[in-house]
DNA sequence: TGTACATCAGTGAACGCGCGTTCACTGATGTAC
DNA sequence: TGTACATCAGTGAACGCGCGTTCACTGATGTAC
């Protein structure tokens, strides 16, 4: 079933002191959230999958609550990284950049799909916990701060331009949790796309959250 | 805590049988579901809601699975319900139509949120199972036919008319997730919005799924 | 360099809990005659 | 209308399980002198 991360001990460590458990429990709590889905994640797993007593992990994380809050603020990281690999392929166009934020977002969600619906749809972490508040708040502004380059104009203060912000968030996100839950195939001509086709779709589809202005409209 | 729903049970059957106990499981599990979350849904205690002991589901459901299922199922005639009350309040436009079914998909989250997860992105439900199939696809057709009759042609066979189809999903999908999971309070605009204008906000979004076509324009 | 000691970070047994499911049972109901 | 009987739909005790958490413990490590 699940064997222990030896690589994850250093050799100077791997006696009864483990050294690094804390990232160990992280990582073994990652494998574990993908594999048996938040509904069926324990602590015990995390621990056994870490080669480690179910015991140990409370020198590290107060309780279960806290090991899920740190891997959903750790997740954040992982999030923002998957949307700069989407842009550091994209041009220059703010648009077309923006457009590859969310291919981002969405090959987030696929790669990661129990930690995306911890980080955006489960109870089981702590809301007020200040590192998963800026790790979320540091993802929100990365899509401001598109719009913004976009528009020209700050969305904070700016309400259509928040507005684009909202609906560029909600047609990637909206993706996202579709295709993770593989609702997608119900459109026929989606099953048939090449992953190329597939993001050029998506693309379009994120794009229209910000519709171009055109010089007859205000 | 949690009391029975006496009101369930006809005064004809007050006795040892309970008569309608399959109907009253699904009312108190919908109960349970919104109060506790799928994460803490147990079946002891939508028994005890129902006011039997907590053997007595097992007579009308297999299993636990199968009571979410059903739940699920039952869900989206109630998903459709919404949509079908709000395009009541609206007019014959057919773009109109489509944004109040939307606004119905957004209604039915806020109303219904641990029900809507466990329709869009549970593991907990037999997705084989027909009754939740042929549910869903129903609500799958209704939009198919909203992007029909704006676009004036079959969705199924026109590939740019089922692109409109899953980006409006999307971006009514996407709303009603970040709204329960309480994301869209970070834009400052959306916070001090009435009922009213909080719709026709939703609406133009949802709009930008499926944009207008100009005569300039393939 | 050697020793005493404090601290750290593990172990593993134990606790109590709630869970889904099973099952022998029994009261209530419906039907045949 | 009355009786015998089959079936239905409950009860409640019991099962085994995995869970999070606690805690006395101990080996390993680091530090003071």
């Amino acid at each position: 079933m699940t064997s222990p991360i030896p690589s994850a001990r250093s050799p100077k460590t791997q006696g009864y002191h483990h050294g690094e458990l804390r990232h160990a429990l992280l990582d073994a709590g990652e494998i574990e959230l993908e594999e048996n889905g938040i509904e069926r994640f324990s602590l015990r797993a995390v621990a056994k999958r870490a080669g480690v007593s179910h015991g140990a992990p409370a020198h590290h994380f107060e309780t279960v609550q806290g090991l899920l809050t740190a891997l959903a603020a750790r997740g954040y990281g992982r999030f923002i990284a998957a949307q700069d690999k989407r842009e550091q392929l994209a041009g220059a166009d703010p648009r077309e950049r923006l457009a590859a934020s969310g291919l981002g977002y969405i090959d987030f969600a696929i790669e990661h799909p129990s930690l995306f619906r911890l980080m955006f749809a489960s109870e089981r972490t702590d809301k007020a916990d200040t590192a998963l508040a800026e790790a979320a708040a540091a993802a929100f502004d990365k899509l401001v701060k598109h719009v913004q380059t976009v528009r020209d104009c700050d969305p904070h203060t700016d309400p259509p331009a928040m507005a684009d912000v909202l609906a560029c968030w909600a047609i990637a996100h909206g993706l996202a949790d579709l295709v993770i839950a593989d609702r997608l195939g119900r459109a026929e001509v989606f099953n048939s796309m090449s992953a190329v086709e597939r993001d050029a779709f998506f693309a379009d589809i994120i794009l229209r959250g910000i519709p171009v202005r055109r010089k007859s409209e205000p």
